[in-house]
This record gives C-alpha cells, structure tokens and sequence, in this order.
DNA sequence: CAAATATATGAGGACTCATTCATAATATGA
DNA sequence: TCATATTATGAATGAGTCCTCATATATTTG
C-alpha cells in the first residue's frame, strides 16, 4: 500500500487541501477515526469524491499526516516552554502546564493521538517512546546537575507521564 | 436500537454462548473493536453467521458483554486484595500491584476498556469516573484516619489512577 | 493565445459486511 | 414416543463504502 500524499501546487489546491484536513480533524474528533468515512469528510468539506484523492490515497494517509502534525506541534510547544525555565521543579511544571494547556485549546490533538493505539498501534509506540525518552533525557540531566534525586529515570518518566496525560483526559472529558 | 442478549438455556447453547464472547475477547484484542467483523468472530469460532443472532443482536451488544464483564472482574480484584492490607500506603501499594497483576494476566481486558472511549465515550467515563470515585472514598477515610496529608482526593485520585494506568500501558506494550 | 498542467466532478463498478429467513437438526419434557 | 422448544445452518438480500475514470474547468507558463 502507498500512503503518498500529493501536495498542491496552486493557492486554490492548498485550500482544499487545507480543506479536507481540517474537516477530517473535525470528524475524526466528533466521531472517531472509525465512524468517519471519506465520504463523510468529503461531503460536510463539499467537494467531490474524486477530489479526495487528488491529494491522499486513503483514509488512513490522511490521518498519519494529521497525527504527524499534532505531534510535532504539541512537542516543539512543550520544548520551546520548558526552555524558558531553570531548575527541574520548574521544567515539570512547566511542561504540565503546557500539556494540559495545549489539551484545552486543541481537544482534537488529544483524541486523535491516543486514537491512534487502535488504528496503528506502532505509531501509537512510536510517539510515546520518543516522549519518554526525551522526558529521560531531562531528567538525566536534572540528576547530573545534582537538582534531583537519583531515582530511576524510565520509571519516573512514565509516571510523570501518566500523571499529565490523565489530567489531560480528566479534563478533555469534562470539556465534552 | 436494542441491546438485548439472549442467555442459552441448554449446555450446546451454553457452549457456543462462550464460544462467541471468548473468539471475540482474542479478536478484539488482536485486531480492534472496529476491524473485527460479526464473520471474522462466526469464521474463527467455526459456527455459522446467522447462530451469533441467536445470542447477540450486532457487536455492540456483544462489546458491551465483555466491556461489563471485565469491568466487574476488575474492581472486584483490587477491592478484595486492598481490603487484605492495612494502613493507606499499604493499601495503594495493594491496589496498584493488583492492577498491574491484572493487565499482565489478561492484557485482554485492559485494551478493551481502553477502547471504550473510541467505541461509545460513555461507557468509558462511567467506568473511569466510578473508578475514581472509590478512589476518592478510600482517600477520604484514610485522611479521617489521619494516616496521610489532607489532600485534594480528587485531584490525587487521577493523579495516582494516571500513574497505575500508565505503567500499565507501559507493561502492555512492552509484552506485545 | 495556445499548450500544458493542475484541479474538480460525480456516476458507476466492485466489494465487503450485517442481517434475515426458510430449513433442519437436536434436545427436552410430558 | 411425540410435540415443543432450542439450537444451528448458510445462501440470499440489501445497504453502504471505496475508489476509478471519463470528462470538464481553471490556471499557469512559454
């Protein structure tokens, strides 16, 4: 299977490219990755079917581009905040707020990533493991730089990930 | 739309009954919820189409089955095993290793429920909500106890509900 | 302006899947 | 034993969906 997307080339293309992506976030968000079908996205977008595949070659492409962009997006976000900061405390802090902030403003973000355990379970892995090791790094450091204690860094990276991403869900489920 | 399941009367039905829920457990967990056909559970469980009517009116009612069933077992677990041990910290230590138990032995389970929010969202709150609510019950007796902090037990709640899940998660995707 | 390229349409073919139903086998109980 | 209830079958039906393709319009470029 191929999951080339055609990018457009002219500023009527990238409109309707923009178009279907966020008509498909929007359904993916409301109904879920399964319950949306392309003819969903492609009539609330009002296009034409065929319009669809001028630019992705399937449903699922569709969705990796999305969950590739919510992910980039919500990690260069949490990079970038905890950067302003100093002191290990003040990162964790920090890098909750940001979380928990960027899942207030973009619900669908939330969604559709964890969504992504029942669609393709490796990029699912993919994203988490690359957040823990990143959160390893951090904590790595912390410790090297005698601002914690020396505890097991796999462990607490999962832990504080745990925590942050049921706050997360608390919340998400709260707002709907 | 109707859910109701019908119970076999006889020791065949009775059979074919388990057939059915078990076949759809192993396929569910394998394949999902959504790419688990009423044909793939009838193939695989060797029987024909029109007998999974006999029992169940469409997969939803069959999901929900399970999804109750798991949900039952669970809680009842961990509130028996916590009820052998004395003392909050004790009891958490308890409650999160009973949990942790549980998903290694029926790693099953814990994907289905997880599914949950992505099939029907209310089953899913229900079921985390009344999990935190116990949760909270506990808390709130072990403060009166005066055998931890006064804390805010719904906040503490999610916050060690996320950490247990979370490294279930961690655990699950490891084995697999 | 003419040729080439990009964008858009939507009906139709192919396919999958859920569900029904006429029929049959099996078990139960009086 | 025979009538009734239960369980089982699987071909047939029909709804729904993906994706293609012949056709058409719009835009760009030389």
């Amino acid at each position: 299977m191929q999951y080339e997307i055609k990018t457009p080339r002219t500023r009527n293309g990238k409109a309707t490219f923009k178009l279907i992506v966020d008509t498909a976030i929007d359904l993916f968000y409301k109904k879920g990755y399964f319950n949306t079908t392309i003819s969903d996205i492609t009539g609330t977008a009002g296009i034409a079917a065929g319009t669809f595949y001028l630019y992705f070659p399937n449903k699922l492409a569709l969705y990796k581009y999305v969950l590739t962009d919510f992910q980039h997006d919500i990690r260069k976000r949490i990079s970038e905040k905890v950067a302003t900061v100093n002191g290990r405390f003040e990162k964790e802090k920090e890098g909750i707020k940001t979380f928990i902030n960027y899942v207030i403003e973009n619900p669908h973000s939330y969604n559709i990533i964890w969504e992504s355990l029942y669609i393709d379970k490796q990029l699912f892995i993919n994203y988490y493991d690359g957040f823990a090791k990143r959160y390893e790094r951090g904590l790595k450091q912390s410790i090297a730089d005698d601002e914690m204690y020396d505890v097991d860094t796999e462990l607490v990276s999962y832990i504080l990930m745990g925590v942050t991403n049921f706050i997360g869900l608390k919340i998400l489920l709260d707002l709907g």
